[in-house]
Formats: C-alpha cells, sequence, structure tokens
DNA sequence: TCCGATCCATACGCCCCCGTATGCGAACGG
DNA sequence: CCGTTCGCATACGGGGGCGTATGGATCGGA
C-alpha cells in the first residue's frame, strides 16, 4: 500500500504497476496476488487509505490548535504545505477523476467534507452565505491549484505571494 | 496531432498511444511513423501547437476586445472558461509537467506569459506590486483549480461561486 | 510510358504488463 | 515428527505497445 502511493505520488494511476511495486519491494507478482485479488483491489485500497489520512487526520489536527476561525485556516493552510508526499498523492488523485467517475465520486465526499469545514472556519468572520461559499472556492482553488502553476514572481518567493493571497482571503 | 490532442485530453500524456491513434483515424502504424520519427517526437509537436493556441491566441482575442484591465480580465476569464476540449489539454499538460522536466520548462514559459499579460491587467487599478502579484496567482489558481474541486455548493452553481470569486478578486 | 515521390499496409521482434496455476520452503500447532 | 497454513517464487499464456523493414498503390511529371 505505502509502496503503491508512492509511484501514484510519483507517476499517477498508470504507474501503479504490479510488477514494478513487487520488484520494488524485493519481492514478485506472486507474493502482490496473496495480498490483493488484482491491481484494481490495490488502487481502491490505496483511496480508502489516502482517505483516512487526508481528511479525518487533518480536521482532527486543526481542531486540536486553540484560536478562532482565522487561526485554524491558517493553521490548514499550513499544514496543507507541508506534508510533500501527501500533497502529491492528493494532486495524482485530483487528475485521476477527471477520468474515473468512481475516483471522482470518492474525491467528491473529500471534497464536501473539507468544505463543509472551511465553512464553519470562514463562518466565524464572515456573515454573507455566498461570500464564505466564494471564500471556500479560493481557498480550495488556492490549495490545489497552486501546485500546477509553475510561474516565477519576479524576484519574490512563491511563498511570499501565497502568503499575500491567503492574506486577501481571510481579510 | 489533433486526435493526439484529443487523447491527451481524454487521458492524460499515456493515453496517446501510436496504435490507438491510428486506429482511431482508419490507418495502421504504418501510416503514423511515415508523418512522425517517433512517439516522442508526436509529443513535442502537440505541445507546441498548444503553445501557440493557448497563449498566443488567447491574448490576441482579449486583447481585441476594448475596455481597461478590469473588462479585460473579465473577458479573459470567460474565455477561459469556454473552451472545454482546450481547457482539457491544459490541464492534462500540467499533470504531466508535474513528472516531465521538459514539459515542466515549456509549461513555466507559458504560465510566465500570461503572468506578464495579467500583471499589466492588474496594474490597471492597482498599485501596490506584491498585491498585483498575488491577485494574478490568485486569478491562475482559480482558473485551474476549479477544475479539479468537485465539491458542491450548497444549491448555488459552480459558475456562480466562481464569479462571486473573480469579483472579489478585481475589486 | 516510365520513374520517383508520397502515403500508407503488413509483418516481425521485442518488451512490459496482467492474471493464473502450481511449486516450495519455513513456521507452527498438535 | 508431521500435516497444514502462510508467504511467497516460478512459469506460462495472452494482450498491448514500440519501432523497423519491407512491400505495394497511387499519382504527377518528364
Amino acid at each position: 500500500m505505502e509502496e503503491g502511493l508512492r509511484a501514484l505520488a510519483g507517476g499517477g494511476p498508470d504507474a501503479v504497476r504490479v510488477e514494478s511495486l513487487a520488484r520494488a519491494l524485493g519481492v514478485t507478482k506472486g507474493g502482490f496476488y496473496w495480498h490483493f485479488d488484482d491491481r484494481s483491489t490495490l488502487l481502491a485500497e490505496m483511496l480508502d487509505a489516502w482517505e483516512r489520512i487526508a481528511v479525518d487526520e487533518a480536521i482532527r489536527q486543526v481542531d486540536a490548535t486553540p484560536g478562532g476561525g482565522r487561526e485554524k485556516l491558517m493553521r490548514l493552510f499550513g499544514l496543507a504545505s507541508s506534508s510533500g508526499q501527501l500533497l502529491k498523492v492528493e494532486l495524482a488523485v485530483r487528475d485521476w477523476a477527471r477520468r474515473d467517475k468512481a475516483v471522482a465520486r470518492r474525491l467528491k465526499r473529500v471534497d464536501n467534507r473539507r468544505m463543509d469545514y472551511m465553512r464553519a472556519l470562514f463562518g466565524d468572520f464572515c456573515t454573507d452565505d455566498a461570500d464564505i461559499e466564494s471564500r471556500c472556492l479560493v481557498a480550495m482553488c488556492l490549495f490545489i491549484g497552486s501546485n500546477f502553476v509553475v510561474a516565477d514572481h519576479r524576484g519574490r518567493s512563491r511563498a511570499d505571494v501565497f502568503a499575500g493571497a491567503v492574506r486577501r482571503l481571510v481579510q
């Protein structure tokens, strides 16, 4: 499973090959097919594992920190940018979901749970529902999109520019 | 080339297969290898074609419309969301660039040219350089990220929420 | 009429990958 | 000491994909 998530993070679902995973673990296909029915079973279980870590665990960590909505949002953004491996899996899953309906359904669950959580946080200092919703979308897009944008920033660092955008967002 | 871009849009670079493209066009591999040296040559030429259309053509169209920075930005956002095929290619290229350095270099050129254009447009009604840069990043992330986010919006349509975010951005 | 360029089709060898069938040692309970 | 179960390894058939080599077919021009 771990090796599978590594491959997914590095090369997308097409890179999750039974034989290459087995090689990476120093075993052969026989070993793989002892633990999993087939390749699709592995992929499904990988998504299950990811969902648990990427949502439940993240919300738990943010909720454990003190402060109001603004502080928790900042903490959430900090946490989202920190774990590189998890982030790469997420990006791979999102691209995957564009082509696979089952993955898209699962990702929709994930997104809706995160959005619900963020709505509560923004609701701490915003009153208008439409405004909250737009801010949530911008937050999600910043979190995801900034990893797909490779532009330079005229001497500024990406982190600085990103921080400026977040400041605008929680104003 | 067109069939290749279709395949890229639909399934990423791994879906651009010599034999399946040939089948889709009603010919065999022999035909393909007459027009292209190999598969990687096709991929490179596809990226060339995409770059011309996605940047030069887009800027040309937006510049042709009257109005100031705000109006052109709105026009740019409208145009970006309109052409579905081109958008799908762009998303596929962005995910591709995460794994392929050559693609990443090319995408960086594209992003920088777009950012330069947007900086000029935002500069029409913003004075602070750091603010302009953050707004440009948010614009790019909204444009890209909204296609990777599959959350629902409590009865609101994605288009409405997106429009709200854009209004905040060009305020 | 013939020749060369153009635009393919056919056929081949090779590699990677999936899933299955079967063998096999090591550990373990009785 | 022995049978069973676990955790693989080995071997196989089948499919798909890449690139190459070579064999036409058509068609315009000399």
